[in-house]
DNA sequence: GTCAGATACTTGACATCTAAAACAATCTTG
DNA sequence: CAAGATTGTTTTAGATGTCAAGTATCTGAC
């Protein structure tokens, strides 16, 4: 084993700025990432009130149940949702009051409860989702397909690290 | 100028195809862009409350007052966060209640207010800081120096994008 | 069987966010 | 200088989000 020597003053400086110099790096990365995400969505969230008189959350919660026609329990779409249960509560209530989602009782277990689109809800998230569609496209088209592919893959990256380090 | 000839049944499924195909890739660039930024938020705000009793959007205030030791108006503040005025005077109050912002006439325009950190609010929004760039450095840790400038350029080219398509 | 602990959801208190309207001060224009 | 438009902020109503506490149900050890 080769030992090492302490590390002279100079050194010690250096390192002490490369270490900060990393942290503005991070965080500099972090906060355009932040501010490409919320102008996005921003963006979709104004166009998602003017022409449906609707909002993402409202929007992102249908979209789960769209991807499972038997439905989901509530705790499922906490999960994919990334929110806590007493938010899913509450916007289903208000689908659920307007029609587009049905609050069915789990077969085998009375605590859980199913939530699932009507066919009013699936007619109306087919629609949003095919003009959404073209918004993303629309609000992504910045990039052409090769820094996409790239982007995709970064953020690919960055998401596997977060599950290690985040929580 | 040449002419081009009508699509064949063919070429036309196939565009359609693709175009579909094209907006299902952005759909992805965008889901795994919200994603990344949600699993980061939702571990900041929660790294906030546990160690200084805090939220993000009370950081994110008093960040930009720190970056303007001559203060900030309401509306200043409200066009750098992205969020709307009646939000900026919400979250001002409460940090005000708490001494940590005080509001200030503005001395040529009476309609404005100057909004700026407290000698209170400054020191600890510098120990606040300090940490904070840690937790980004480390949650952002999954990428390499060369993926992290590549990562940046790509999402500086989509806000480029984005301030042209968006408004 | 029963009872403690885990699980699924709802509720309640509060902070954040938006859009829209109200207010107040300033600027513009005649 | 006065009328009207503009600008900066606050207020209001409603939706979304958290955490913590409460209710109902399920599970498993005894």
């Amino acid at each position: 084993m080769t030992t090492r020597p302490a590390p002279t003053s100079d050194e010690r400086i250096a390192q002490f700025h490369d270490e900060h110099e990393h942290e503005r790096e991070a965080l500099r990365v972090w906060l355009r990432l932040l501010s490409c995400t919320t102008l996005i969505e921003n963006e979709i969230s104004t166009r998602l009130r003017r022409e449906f008189a609707t909002t993402l959350p409202r929007f992102d919660l249908m979209a789960q149940l769209a991807r499972s026609p038997n439905g989901l329990t509530m705790g499922e779409l906490s999960q994919r949702l990334m929110v806590t249960g007493g938010n899913v509560t509450g916007v289903t209530d208000t689908l659920e009051r307007d029609g587009l989602v049905e609050r069915l009782p789990m077969p085998n277990d009375r605590r859980a409860r199913i939530v699932r689109l009507t066919p009013n809800g699936k007619a109306l998230f087919d629609r949003m989702a095919a003009v959404h569609a073209g918004w993303v496209e629309e609000l992504i088209s910045g990039l052409g397909e090769p820094e996409r592919r790239e982007l995709y893959r970064l953020l690919g990256q960055l998401k596997r690290g977060l599950g290690a380090a985040g929580g």
